[in-house]
DNA sequence: TTGTAGGCGTTATCAC
DNA sequence: GTGATAACGCCTACAA
């Protein structure tokens, strides 16, 4: 592993300057024979390109940071994989933080933007304090968030519209007959948290149904918290005949519950999961889920950055992508009921 | 958005030398009047290193990169769960590349440690070629290979051991009476592929029962695959009692056509996947899975890279991580039996 | 066309 | 203790 080869060490070996071997790497107009000469010795030597020395003279890293809770949660993870391809077909590379929510890591990630070791960011705040706001202001490079900000923020932002979103889904569960519609939410100082509680009464509203508070149960975002938050659910409202999860984890611990309680789905109790993640098709039974389109915010994130990178002053943008009701067996029979336990 | 201070901003604004702000920062002993100004002027102009050129003097990156097919596949997304933290830790950040298994792309990646833009290299190839290894060895950074490497190959390494993890599957099945067992497994060509068909040719052989070519069938690792060859073999199998499906996504697949066809899992036929990812668990009934130890070879590849950090002349390592067999109610009934269409 | 020289922002080695 | 000064590897005027 001996240490590479610079263009020192090619000068020398070609006989040129190293203006004339930099000159030859970057496809400058040289003579003929220099070129042949360069290239033959950076073949020899097996040459590559020190990204670090190249980067401190260019003030560009062609890396880009993509922040986010956690890359175990699949909503992230499809946001991810959509980010990833966009940026290395622009030939950017991809570095990965994993904040776990924690404010001051984001915060964190924010400020070392200072370090210059990435061009761009692309972050996912769960929640979005002062200080989010006021380290962002203060950003040495661009940002791109995924969320809502307040409006005003001086920041390109792609957003969901969960308040169709919810009103999709209960306008179709509305359609099937139902109407004791509970909400399964998840804590409301969470920017999605806080946006479905606010969607799920105004659909209600729409739809006009009563806002019945004992319909709401909040927890946490995941599976665990979900069984939780529907067994009280049911223990208090016993002829509940649908559910409303704030996203896919929270439905499957639903699912669970409601199978240990006899109950079908979707006959007695129809389910919707929100994120439309693979698990929602991998359940059974399957999941009807609202698609807040995590896959095109990724992507919509990943084109504002690049789209910033060459147009360093234009007015911040904002994009709002559209949800989508995927329907599936925990809503729709089709004859496919799922049925468990209980009586016979 | 104004350029960034540098030590010698902060230099003039404390009236010393860009060496004394070097030594505050560093925490060199500084004489007291000398650090107090220094902190004062960094404070007010907000200065944060300056990453790219730190890197440049002092060849560390503190960067790590991570290459593996495709961040969507679980069992990769486990690695990367595990491999994050600890880098962090360690004070290293994390770039992902995602490679589509194409062999070149993986070579690229190897080839690209040259650009010397990280300090080391995790690398889970689908396929290990001569390419693959000719470029290892040229290698201008430390790299850990997830997955097995032909024996006397310089490189640390962590393997699975997929051999031991069919036979826990298979005595597992033998042991609820199931003796027609097939194998639904991935293409041959492949690492797990191989290791996966020759290990259950194997534990057949240990349990006394005979390799019927009939009852193993190939596809990719996908669920569509899966219920593809689950249907061929139900087809010219109709009696099979078990499958062992060579990861999650196929015996999803699997469970599909099952399901489609009538049959009762396990009652009729057992299922196990491989790789127990969060899919198992997801799904309905919930899989029996051979856990490969995703996280734990995630961990020890990432532990084993930053030990090589601080002892570049060792010894390349092995580590085998062992398999565990998780059950659930696709093997293992408890009265919790799924049933779904066909015969009322 | 080619070479010399300066600088990107740090760290580190010298004298003072 | 502190301050010039020389790298690190590359790019790029500017001069030849």
């Amino acid at each position: 592993m001996a240490d590479g080869p610079t263009i020192t060490t090619i000068a020398e070996r070609a006989g040129v300057s190293i203006a004339s071997v930099s000159r030859v790497l970057n496809g400058l107009p040289t003579r003929q024979e220099t070129v042949r000469k360069v290239m033959a010795a950076a073949e020899e030597l097996g040459y590559v390109r020190n990204a670090v020395a190249r980067s401190l003279k260019s003030r560009r890293t062609h890396q880009v940071a993509f922040a986010m809770a956690d890359v175990g949660n699949p909503a992230y993870l499809a946001m991810l994989r959509e980010i990833q391809p966009v940026l290395k077909a622009a030939g950017y590379r991809l570095v990965l933080h994993s904040t776990d929510a924690v404010v001051a890591d984001e915060v964190d990630v924010l400020h070392s933007l200072g370090e210059r070791y990435v061009d761009g960011l692309i972050m996912v705040p769960l929640r979005v304090t002062e200080a989010h706001l006021r380290t962002l202001s203060a950003a040495r490079a661009p940002v791109v968030i995924i969320g809502s900000v307040p409006d005003g923020t001086p920041v390109d932002n792609v957003r969901a519209d969960s308040r169709t979103g919810v009103r999709l889904a209960l306008d179709h569960l509305h359609a099937l007959g139902r109407r004791r519609i509970a909400l399964v939410n998840g804590p409301l100082d969470t920017v999605p948290g806080a946006a479905r509680g606010a969607a799920y009464r105004e659909a209600l509203a729409g739809l006009g149904l009563p806002y019945d508070e004992s319909l709401v149960q909040i927890g946490d975002f995941y599976r665990k918290d979900g069984a939780r938050a529907v067994a009280e659910l049911l223990a208090r409202v016993p002829d509940l005949d649908a559910l409303m999860c704030a996203n896919d984890l929270i439905a499957l611990g639903a699912l669970d519950v409601l199978r240990a309680a006899g109950k079908r789905v979707p006959d007695d109790v129809a389910v919707v999961g929100m994120d439309d993640t693979d698990l929602a098709a991998a359940s059974w039974p399957a999941l009807t889920s609202v698609s807040l389109g995590s896959a095109e915010r990724g992507r919509a994130a990943a084109e504002l950055l690049l789209d910033r990178f060459q147009h360093g002053d234009r007015e911040p943008r904002l994009i709002t992508v559209p949800p989508r009701l995927v329907v599936r067996a925990s809503t729709a029979g089709e004859g496919r009921t799922h049925r468990e336990g209980g009586e016979s």
